[in-house]
DNA sequence: TATGTGTTATAGTTGAAGTATAACAACAAA
DNA sequence: TTTGTTGTTATACTTCAACTATAACACATA
């Protein structure tokens, strides 16, 4: 599969799991309706166990991400949405306004900030274009 | 002092004291040369141990948000400024295509996403503003 | 009936977070 | 010199999240 693994790292297994899994699906190399490896079909192929990878496709669930039947398994839901829309949108509000106090604090320019963004994003700043 | 922490939070205690501590610098409530309170008396303070302030207090070092001095105590630097600038602002441009992928994925509208980014910000979205 | 889903239960290990005490080194002020 | 304040270090302990290991269960399908 497409992931990659770091077990060094102080991100837990379960939380690159559900990374990436999002990753995928905002770069379509995961389809709405595509299915996932089963949690021991994909705990083996890492070399983690079944509860690891269970415990990231819960989170998945629980976030809107996926869908999961308990015979078809774990499939990307057709329209991924947050359970409680306005409450997701103040939190990722929140995470903007740390990341860029932190940037302001550490006395990066603001035009480098928008900057940083706009690379991220792949949005342009103006509203005249896509 | 201005901290208000969570004990039921999942997000450490430290780490409570340094965002808030980073908030309080971009924010200009915290000035440069000022100088937090001891570890012992912030812990004594916020009723938690003084290793934990001191933990948060190291860390804020490492980031370039403040100096400790063995007397003075812990002062806001001067100009703070992260000890490897590429690094982090590499680092900081991937937690931003971060939460902009996962907003993405759940189906946040690119304007949307924008003007969440200029909300937490404070930042104009066209250049020809301040 | 056999296999493959997710799910649940139980028990164990490891390490981070936080607490509790104590002591040390360095400087400032009484 | 003594006292007090600073950060720092050391040790030991508790609690809990992360992860592992095994086993069993419920459900659907081939």
């Amino acid at each position: 599969m497409f992931l990659s693994l770091d077990f060094e790292s102080e991100v837990p297994i379960y939380q690159q799991i559900r990374l990436q899994v999002i990753q995928g699906i905002a770069s379509r190399a995961l389809a709405p309706g595509e299915s996932l490896p089963s949690v021991r079909q994909l705990a083996s192929e890492i070399g983690v166990n079944l509860h690891t990878v269970n415990k990231a496709y819960q989170i998945l669930r629980d976030e809107g991400f996926v869908v999961i039947h308990r015979q078809r398994g774990v499939l990307i839901a057709e329209h991924p949405c947050p359970p409680d829309l306005a409450g997701y949108l103040d939190d990722l509000k929140s995470r903007f306004a740390q990341l860029v106090a932190e940037a302001k604090a550490l006395g990066i320019k603001p035009d480098q900030i928008r900057k940083l963004f706009v690379e991220a994003s792949g949005f342009r700043l103006q509203a005249s274009d896509s």
